[in-house]
DNA sequence: TGGCAAACTTGACTTAAATCAAGTTTGCCT
DNA sequence: AGGCAAACTTGATTTAAGTCAAGTTTGCCA
């Protein structure tokens, strides 16, 4: 079976995308208006900033990234998006995509026509009540993010950047222990706002610290706990 | 007349809330289920984190500030809130509010049942296009704060926030020259994650640059195109 | 399969902003 | 009106993380 060709219906990521909660006729109707593209390479562009929006896209398999350019026109990273996570929300506001999507692996993604999507939304209130709810929180996490930013080392950054991925994959059924860093530590520190020799020497620290292994791109989480704490509350004070 | 009793119908924030281009007989709909309530005194708490979402809550004068509480206690703001802007949208996608707000100043405040509110999006398709909307918007706007927050520097930081505020206010027709920041330095350095001698110190040079006066709360912007530059742009490295 | 650019590492040095300390000013409450 | 806590200011010092410089390693592709 061509993995093109897989339906809302028997989607496995399903349960955390636009069908949740919907009837099976329903996610018909949904399923119809899905158009599944071709995968898309490495390093391929899904859409640039500034363009009208057309679709709204969700990741099936690989990983994506968004990013806004600077007056200098360096990359400034604003998002990461696995399998089940929604790309452009931030485009209805005012019709036009607010950044540039790039895919940075193979990368299956299902494009949805928004104006379709909007309608079918119309129609079908569970469907309104699930986007509403995935912009939610999406609110919700951009402020947890914004806390992140604005209060911890750059130590607690990076472990709870970790800790955020892993969790990710686990709720996808993903492995959450060991796997596959998706980005380069460039990527990561443009996004956490820090140098990469930072990063560079932080994973040297976790590794130390016998909190995570790090060989190649492959992370290997080896105290979960001890790494969560470590991102939510090693400022000790006294 | 009391101002308590204005109605979305006379508002003069209308075009920025809820009833955007809805049809007249739509907006008498909407208004029917908001619930215009005493003012909040200074200091008043509106709702609290973990709270079940009961309401969803729109400024019409005064300001808010929603926050959430670290470890040790300490108040962690995620945002503040001007006439116009809808406060608690991160609270719908678990149905609890995820951070407790309260009022900065005495404020007046629209309060909508999410529950009927969301009917209503179900019978009303401009209702339903500006919930998302709005929501699209705070996404773009959180993201922008992290670009912000997380790759300019502490002046930079504060000349931006004073000029998004001031826009802010422009928008509602309040002067955006001069005004009263609604909020302590305190809270200024506590939202851009610095420290208030920060604050204060960048606030003296902002004056001695001749980009804004401040005086016990007033702020007058005495030059907003360089005030715009220097928030945006400062950063030479040659 | 070898060359080269991108990715990553490591060490020395610098710096922006935090912390610490000690004020002064403001405005609220009795 | 007067007292007191919160808000704000100013200066001295420290520090986390950035920058600079110079590597090594990896993996792509011609």
């Amino acid at each position: 079976m061509n993995t093109e060709q897989i339906r809302c219906q028997s989607c496995s990521i399903s349960k955390l995308c636009l069908p949740v909660m919907l009837a099976d006729s329903e996610i018909e109707h949904l399923d119809n208006i899905v158009k599944r593209r071709k995968p898309y390479q490495k390093d391929e562009i899904l859409f640039r900033q500034g363009e009208s929006l057309t679709h709204i896209f969700t990741v099936r398999s690989g990983c994506l990234k968004t990013f806004t350019l600077d007056e200098e026109g360096n990359e400034q990273i604003t998002g990461f998006y696995v399998p089940g996570e929604i790309v452009a929300l931030d485009a209805i506001g005012n019709g036009t995509y607010q950044s540039y999507a790039k895919a940075l692996d193979t990368s299956l993604v299902c494009a949805l026509p928004y104006s379709k999507l909007d309608s079918l939304a119309g129609q079908m209130p569970g469907l309104r009540t699930q986007l509403v709810k995935v912009m939610s929180n999406e609110i919700l996490d951009d402020k947890a993010l914004f806390l992140l930013l604005n209060k911890k080392t750059a130590e607690q950054r990076l472990g709870a950047f970790i800790m955020n991925l892993s969790r990710r994959y686990a709720i996808r059924s993903l492995s959450s222990e060991r796997f596959q860093l998706p980005m380069t530590q460039v990527d990561i520190a443009n996004y956490l706002g820090m140098a990469v020799e930072t990063v560079s020497r932080l994973f040297k620290k976790l590794h130390k610290l016998n909190l995570l292994e790090l060989k190649h791109r492959e992370i290997t989480i080896l105290n979960k706990d001890n790494l969560s704490q470590f991102a939510g509350t090693s400022c000790h004070h006294y």
